[in-house]
DNA sequence: TGTACATCAGTGAACGCGCGTTCACTGATGTAC
DNA sequence: TGTACATCAGTGAACGCGCGTTCACTGATGTAC
């Protein structure tokens, strides 16, 4: 059992993860190799058969831990600013961000093609609980008249893709000629991105 | 020279660009496969290597064409609503949209890791003009006092994450959920996502 | 107009590579009696 | 406590594949005299 070099791994489907989740870190998910990811856990080129169905059926077992991870840090912004509803949607779509820039890895998986793959479709919908979390957010920001009225859909989409295209941006173009932080200089953005209500003047003495 | 099969092929840097285009059109930009476009183009594997040093310089010489069409697009949207800025906004934000989803091809050629080479540098900085003209857009509705003030630098990038991320989501998901044409739906939520200024009033009777 | 020759744009065969996956196998483990 | 046996989790060799790239080559083209 001390042995260095047992013959039964313990847990190899764990090990194998962690490994593929680091490869992936280092060298982007295209370049992840199962062969590799086996060699790396000093096991035969065959062994991960014993746990994984196929390579897509890793990618997949990944996507789903990296969503819940996301959903983990949106459920956490979501307890922030119990009084302002503005500030808790800034907070959840800062949280996406965040999440993306420093885990480049399990962004790549929640995203892989693999997981729009039908073999998928047994588990999560859409986006997850994450999802529905923006969602309420953006409700109670109209309930407060402190966002754009209308469709909430249209405006959780396009917080989403905000969001997200935030997120691809700053990591991409690494920080280029942006000061500071980059989360905290995408917070800022947010914040002047949310569609605040117009017409609707603030509850105070106009009229 | 009426020749099925003449020995030279005429413009066979011409021909590889449009097949490698097809190709990536069809099975995606990971899928592109060298030896795979030039049998298409009924020439040997070797052959491209006269036209191109290597497998990265077509993606390149596309990557290319593929930002040039994106800017005649947004140029071309910049001409529209000539008296109001705001719309004139959407109509670049919508074309950025439009391009990705009519497009996908170009759209994966413009964002390949090949563009982000220091072999690429001798070229195109950050975005191009396409860049420029949203930041032009943004600062006109600045000026027009229809648009919170601010960095423009923070709103441009904040519609330009937006627009990414509505093309990369539109793409993806499909139409999954949304109803009628997905780049009116993106045109809409754009419409609704331009932070209009709140505290600066319209330019009408207040004080 | 004809010929010699440099240059260009192809060919086809081969290189070495890493990949996902399958197969028959074997060593280790745990359970029933 | 000991033994028989089913099951599990590994091995190692091999399969067939498509890839980017290099090489020495040859056919076609165009230019100088």
């Amino acid at each position: 059992m001390a042995d260095k070099h047992p013959y039964h791994h313990g847990d190899l489907r764990r090990a194998l993860m962690d490994g593929a989740l680091a490869l992936v870190r280092e060298r982007g998910l295209q370049s992840l190799s199962l062969r590799e990811v086996a060699s790396q856990a000093g096991v035969s080129a065959a062994a991960p058969y014993h746990h994984f169905a196929d390579k897509a059926a890793l990618v997949r077992a990944l996507g789903f831990e990296a969503l819940g991870e996301l959903d983990r840090r949106m459920a956490f912004a979501e307890t922030s600013a119990p009084g302002d509803p503005v500030e808790r949607l800034v907070a959840i779509g800062s949280a996406y961000v965040r999440f993306a820039l420093e885990r480049p890895d399990l962004a790549a998986l929640m995203r892989a093609p693999e997981m729009a793959e039908p073999a998928a479709a047994q588990d999560q919908p859409e986006h997850g609980e994450s999802w529905e979390r923006l969602v309420r957010a953006v409700v109670e920001c109209q309930q407060a008249g402190a966002v754009a009225p209308g469709d909430p859909m249209t405006l959780a989409i396009g917080m989403w893709a905000l969001v997200q295209g935030l997120a691809e941006l700053l990591a991409s173009r690494g920080a280029d000629g942006i000061p500071g932080d980059p989360s905290a200089f995408a917070e800022s953005v947010l914040r002047v991105m949310v569609p605040r209500a117009t017409h609707t003047a603030p509850p105070a003495p106009i009229l």
